[in-house]
DNA sequence: GAAATCATTTGCCATTTGGCAAATAGCAAA
DNA sequence: TTTGCTATTTGCCAAATGGCAAATGATTTC
């Protein structure tokens, strides 16, 4: 909970009193390797912080192939926003690529809190648009560049994950064949 | 003016003495085909709504390519949010494609509406967001798709624009050489 | 621990794409 | 119209990547 706090306190001040408002609205959540936080063709009204894990936005294309779009871990947001502002089903699963803990709220309670404490809204706005600003900024360059470099570019953007996750997710991450990644990973020893 | 009212009202309401004043702070800009809106280096203080016109967005990858990040048309907003927002300099260039017109503000009249019209904030929160989920959905799918799939996509996306824009300027979108796109072309006849 | 399952590496070959250069087309200024 | 400049198309070949299948390695289950 403390790293929540932390987290939202970088965007803007919030007194005692709000904090603690905000502390009693959020639950914990645990998820197994493999388990959905949520799932496409669903209504998403969850929106967690990763405390401990890593995660992935994934969903599968009109040939079936299953593509992971981004990787979320430790210390960000994660929520299908257009699904949890809208009401609309997901298009994309997010799934826990390791056990996860992370730090919930329900849609009710969040817009409670949006209701009540002034700024909040704010702050909230602030950290999704720096959040989709940054999906953009990560994923726009890989068109870009042959497999090497975005091998090379996913790692700089994700130095804590290469190892923690399979290297098929990382390939359809970076829109390659996994025989490929394997021998660019030999190739760059 | 007509349009960009409209394109506001579709984000949410405003009374007729709001509107007056967002009004009243609109300035027109013209460019011609190949001048900047926004300038890589710079900050970026102007929010403009494309009334007419083609745009791009571009920088200059470490090897010195121009790369065309993507284009923005008719009913859409430009500005570097980044830059306009934090007051940094832009990473990138805005450039009009052919002549343009646009509505326009500057940043501190601008804030002026957020400061003073209840409601703006949200409107135009929403209208960011909207814009910048755009942007992933557009550009994400690029990265796991080969040529020719790209240059579909992007004619779905943007059906208005292949024939306005250069062929170079496309091709550098879509990471591909413009002598492959050139072949594409030919090959979906 | 053995068997089964899943992930990764490797080999082989076909296909796609890039790099380069030349030819052609289109456009604009004189 | 002519000239010059830029954009696009095309050809040729090399390099990168994909598709498929087999081998190896790692992990889970019983």
């Amino acid at each position: 909970m403390k790293e929540f706090i932390k987290y939202v306190l970088q965007f803007g001040n919030l007194n005692q009193q709000q904090i603690d408002l905000i502390k009693s609205k959020a639950f914990e959540l645990e998820l197994h390797k493999d388990d959905y936080f949520s799932e496409a063709g669903k209504v998403s009204r969850q929106i967690g912080f990763i405390v401990e894990g890593v995660t992935r936005v994934c969903y599968y294309n009109n040939k079936g192939d299953e593509i992971t779009k981004y990787f979320i871990d430790e210390n960000n947001l994660v929520v299908d926003i257009e699904s949890f502002d809208n009401e609309i089903c997901s298009s994309a699963y997010v799934q826990a690529l390791t056990d996860c803990k992370f730090i919930c709220f329900n849609k009710k309670d969040w817009q409670e809190l949006l209701n009540t404490i002034i700024g909040w809204d704010t702050i909230v706005h602030k950290i999704i648009s720096k959040a989709l600003i940054q999906k953009i900024e990560r994923r726009s360059p890989l068109v870009t560049v042959d497999a090497t470099e975005r091998y090379l570019k996913f790692l700089e953007i994700y130095p804590n994950i290469a190892n923690r996750v399979p290297l098929s997710y990382i390939a359809s991450y970076l829109g390659i064949t996994h025989s490929s990644l394997s021998r660019i990973r030999k190739n760059i020893h």
